[in-house]
RNA sequence: GACCCACUAGCUCAGUCGGUAGAGCACCUGACUUUUAAUCAGGGUGUCGAUGGUUCGAGUCCAUCGUGGGUCACCA
């Protein structure tokens, strides 16, 4: 909509901006001296009766009723009627106020009362306008359920479906319980690069980007582990990031472009250790934000207390398909297996892709209460330690809850010569057409090779916790703004 | 990337067999000094996602495209 094609609400608008204006008024004020928030005045109310107050906000609603009006003012903290009485704020200020629309910003001043009704109110005496609205706000009793605009226009959303506001408000306070919880276990928290020479940490198409200064190739992050890993080598014992990564894959009820993932390490430490840590720190969440572990997603009951089963990958595939997958020698009789239960499977895939792929199929989907799944299959486990009695499989972990993976660790692969050979390895997938294998990383494997202690890593999507503490479906919901196409005519 | 569904007023939605556009809220005009989904009287404000096609006639049928949602694939 251009403004040479106002439609009358807009153009009605336009022409109150103008009369504002031609009485002297900023239609767009400077700042505002506020004494309280709406609720306050709601909760402190005993406190506050009779007392005058000054509260900035959005005007949501308007009732005009001759020479007195009431109105709606919502701010952050939730909203407070007003009462405009001609005689009290005087003529011309009363034409001022017939001025005003449905979504105008205004701070007012006025006395703390209760109407004949019963609703705590605030009879204004005077008010100034902060920023004058020139587009209508969506209805005020279906609110905005158009999906599209909810997520390309949050803002509406934000001002008009108040448990949106209450999401990212729960979303926050994930992350900050996230982050009072490793720093008080004496996490170090760290910043590593988001441009990357070679991307690497996670099997993952990345987003390529170019520095033009140094004419080089750059990829957005995949993940930050292999910078994460040079700082134990260097010496941290314990260090955790919460920040974006970026994967250029499709975009899903489960999938945003970039998300964002928590990582930890922790020297010394082996991937029972880090099982401890993720069932308590996501219980930890759980009390900080919900006040329980007990939580309902989706109308499922879900009980985070720890401790949390563990079951290996084999096992898992043995309890749902009934299968025994540790007798399994050759990529024959594994697909014999797959091709028994219908799972599908690659070419280029061995023993353990296959092993993953029949664990997926058969299992994943009976993990709703949280489950940790041990024992992945080092072919499909480039960084993770190989198990002393099995060195097919590796340390390493999965937290499933509700069927979605929710957190992945292991044992870190601290080995470089072993760690160079998992890497040329997945050079040859890449070879052979898996764009998704990890590419080499010399660097890396040169600061293994001075030596990295043992150490325990944890990977949290952090979106999808949000997803399960705010019993939203879609991860759309638990991002500000997620990835859209633009608009086109 | 494949398949299915949706797109009508600012918002939420109707729209029958293909017959020329509707409701509520919002908005505009008027009345109203304690209302609260205020009320009362009056007013429809629209490129029916876009472009073609079929037809005497298309919001409706067909094709292509766009955007969104869902399922699958890939992933966390």
């Amino acid at each position: 909509m251009t403004s040479e094609e106002l439609n009358e609400l807009l153009r009605v608008r336009r022409e109150k901006l103008a009369a504002i204006a031609a009485r002297g008024i900023e239609p767009f004020g400077r700042k505002y001296n506020f004494s309280h928030h709406a609720k306050e005045i709601i909760t402190d109310f005993d406190k506050l009766e009779g007392q005058t107050v000054r509260l900035a906000g959005r005007v949501v609603a308007v009732r005009g009723h001759g020479k007195a009006s009431f109105a709606h003012l919502m701010d952050m903290s939730g909203r407070v009627q007003l009462y405009f009485r001609q005689d009290t704020v005087g003529d011309e200020a009363y034409e001022n106020f017939g001025l005003l629309d449905i979504g105008d910003i205004v701070g007012v001043e006025g006395e703390v009362f209760r109407t004949q009704k019963g609703e705590i109110s605030v009879k204004v005496t005077s008010f100034e306008i902060l920023a004058k609205s020139l587009r209508p706000l969506p209805e005020k009793w279906h609110g905005l359920k158009d999906v599209e605009t909810r997520y390309r226009q949050r803002y509406l959303d934000l001002i008009v479906n108040p448990e949106v506001r209450d999401t990212f408000v729960a979303r926050s306070r994930v992350i900050r319980a996230l982050r009072h919880y490793f720093d008080a276990q004496g996490y170090l928290e760290v910043e590593t690069p988001m441009m990357h020479p070679i991307a690497g940490g996670a099997a993952a198409r990345p987003f390529i980007t170019h520095h033009n200064a140094l004419d080089m190739r750059l990829y957005m992050r995949i993940a930050p582990e292999l910078y994460l890993k040079r700082l134990i080598v260097g010496g941290f014992e314990k260090v955790y990031e919460i920040n974006r990564v970026f994967r250029n894959e499709g975009i899903s009820i489960k999938h945003n472009p970039e998300f964002t993932l928590l990582e930890s390490y922790q020297a010394f430490a082996d991937y029972n250790d880090i099982m401890a840590l993720t069932e308590q720190v996501i219980a930890h969440v759980a009390r900080e934000v919900l006040g329980t572990t007990k939580i309902t997603y989706q109308g499922q009951e879900i009980d985070l207390t720890p401790p949390w089963p563990r079951v290996s990958m084999t096992e898992a595939i043995q309890k749902y398909a009934g299968v025994d997958f540790t007798t399994v020698k050759t990529v024959a009789e594994a697909r014999a297996i797959a091709d028994k239960l219908g799972v599908r499977y690659e070419a280029k895939q061995g023993i353990g892709g296959i092993l993953n792929n029949v664990f997926e199929e058969v299992a994943e989907k009976h993990l709703i209460q949280p489950t940790f799944i041990t024992g992945h299959p080092t072919e499909i486990s480039p960084l993770a330690k190989r198990n002393k009695d099995n060195p097919d499989i590796t340390d390493r972990f999965e937290a499933f809850i509700f069927a979605r993976e929710i957190a992945n660790g292991f044992s870190e692969l601290n080995d470089p010569i072993d760690q160079k050979g998992r890497f040329l390895s997945q050079v040859a997938q890449r070879e052979s057409g898996d764009d998704e294998a990890h590419m080499m990383d010399d660097d890396y494997v040169t600061a293994l090779e001075f030596g990295m202690p043992p150490t325990g890593g944890l990977g949290i999507g952090v979106d999808r916790l949000v997803m399960f503490f705010t019993d939203n479906y879609s991860i759309r919901d638990v991002i500000l703004f997620p990835h859209m196409r633009p608009q086109r005519d």
